[in-house]
DNA sequence: ATGGCTACGATCCGTAGA
């Protein structure tokens, strides 16, 4: 059983890519996010084609997020219950015996932002919620683009973004807090080797130096965990005409 | 050197991303 999580900026844009992509990785279930389109155009005809039904939550020209399966999902629920936002950033459904929470968590801007205040609190919403979905669902997973390098060795040059968004303290407590819910990083399941990524900026050819940051994760249950098998980024997508800055990240289980 | 791409929705520039 594949997972995977891809931000795709724009799906309208990266759409061939997508479609491209998901008949090379054959993936079971896929996260998307920043899909910038509302559910109105939705690409559900060209998706259900590639082989995938969708449950989304779509926004006009920011956020938006959906999860894509072949089999179908059940019990989809949008945004974080009790936690009033017009931003479009989850999207959660039960395919199979999993229950999949696809998350675009705020960028935040810069530090001491109402931006960056605004992340910090969504993330505390986003932990009483897993911890609830813990509760009801022990094989849980959830999947996204966090907007949080968890570690220095997550960060191609720790030293020029010390102290910035994305690597700041208060936000890495913040992605740290999940874990201590019952939440593993699948990424650390396994030996890795160093400067791994899933973003690269588009300036500056972010990508050919490899000047990254390991931001988009899969984060799984106990079980879930004891469950997987093998974990991988797809840099490919990144190399081809237009990409998304962000790189599809697998994970994958008995 | 505080820039540098890319997408969007609005026009031919501003906002946002990370």
């Amino acid at each position: 059983m594949k997972l995977a999580t891809w931000n795709v900026n724009s799906l309208k844009v990266r759409l061939p890519h997508l479609t491209d992509w998901l008949a090379k990785a054959q993936p079971d279930i896929v996260c998307l996010q920043e899909l910038k389109t509302e559910d109105a155009k939705f690409p559900r005809a060209e998706l259900e084609a590639a082989g995938y039904r969708a449950a989304f939550f779509g926004q006009k020209t920011y956020n938006g997020v959906a999860i894509l399966s072949r089999t179908g999902a059940a019990d989809v629920a949008t945004g974080i219950p009790g936690f009033a936002d017009e931003q479009k950033r989850v999207v959660a459904a039960t395919v199979g015996d999993m229950r999949v929470v696809c998350v675009y968590c705020p960028n935040g801007q810069a530090v001491g932002s109402e931006k960056y205040d605004y992340k910090l609190r969504w993330f505390a919403a986003l932990g009483d919620y897993l911890a609830a979905e813990l509760q009801r669902h022990p094989q849980l997973a959830v999947a996204g683009d966090f907007n949080v390098a968890p570690e220095d060795r997550d960060v191609h040059d720790p030293k020029a973004w010390e102290g910035q968004v994305h690597v700041s303290e208060p936000e890495r407590t913040a992605w740290r807090a999940l874990l201590a819910l019952g939440l593993q990083d699948t990424f650390r399941l396994f030996e890795q080797p160093e400067k791994i990524y899933s973003w690269w900026d588009y300036r500056m050819m972010g990508f050919r130096r490899n000047a990254g940051l390991r931001i988009d994760q899969i984060l799984v249950s106990e079980p879930l965990a004891k469950r997987c098998t093998a974990f991988s980024i797809d840099q490919e997508p990144r190399r081809l005409e237009r990409p998304s800055a962000h790189a599809p990240v697998v994970a994958e289980f008995s």
